[in-house]
DNA sequence: TTGAATACCTTGTATCGCAAGGTACTGAAA
DNA sequence: TTTCAGTACCTTGCGATACAAGGTATTCAA
């Protein structure tokens, strides 16, 4: 049931602060949403090509750097579009639960 | 962003009163749901070969019977299940909507 | 220089939804 | 009585999404 939830949630994560593959799952986990790494790499490269998402690299402390994405002017767009999508799916669900 | 949506509004719709695939689009079309027939009967066919869906023919006073499908005892513990999935979901998202 | 930790990515598989097309029954018009 | 439009059910092929498993590359410390 979470199909299709995963790309939404990301923007809405990163319509903010910049973050990187790890924060990601880290942050998705502590909002109770698991996601895989094999789901999220290739998700990431894909809104990336889309003009959804950019990234700029950063060291890190400890380890190799680090793809930092941010959604882009043309993702905010989008977002508000998935904003609307997802009103719509609460009206419909709320409206069939309301229903005897 | 609906995928997987689907099945817990076809569920939600089925759990009162028995439908027939035209009822069921026409009624999920009210809720502003757009489905199908070729996304409805597959997915039919599958949740009552999983056991959460029966059907009984009925005559129709014009043109061919109609398979009416409601939701088995089985169904209604899977809904359960599905609710709880849907209040994640819900709370993912608020938490993720509401984070600066 | 070797190995553990970290980070990014690819491949193969299953499932879901859609578009298009097909089968079958009914009743009314030619 | 034959034909045709309307209704209802179903199948096939395709694209997209998510997951599991496995692979590559960088860093730092032992």
């Amino acid at each position: 049931m979470r199909k299709g939830m995963l790309e939404y949630c990301i923007m809405l994560l990163l319509r903010h602060q910049p973050c990187y593959a790890n924060d990601i799952i880290q942050r998705l986990h502590e909002a109770e949403m698991i996601v895989m790494e094999g789901t999220l790499y290739p998700l990431l490269s894909r809104l990336k090509r889309d003009g959804i998402l950019g990234y700029e690299w950063r060291e890190s402390t400890q380890g190799p750097p680090r793809k930092y994405y941010i959604l882009t002017d043309e993702g905010q767009e989008a977002l508000a579009q998935l904003d609307a999508n997802w009103e719509e799916i609460l009206r419909t669900v709320n409206i069939l639960k309301l229903e005897e």
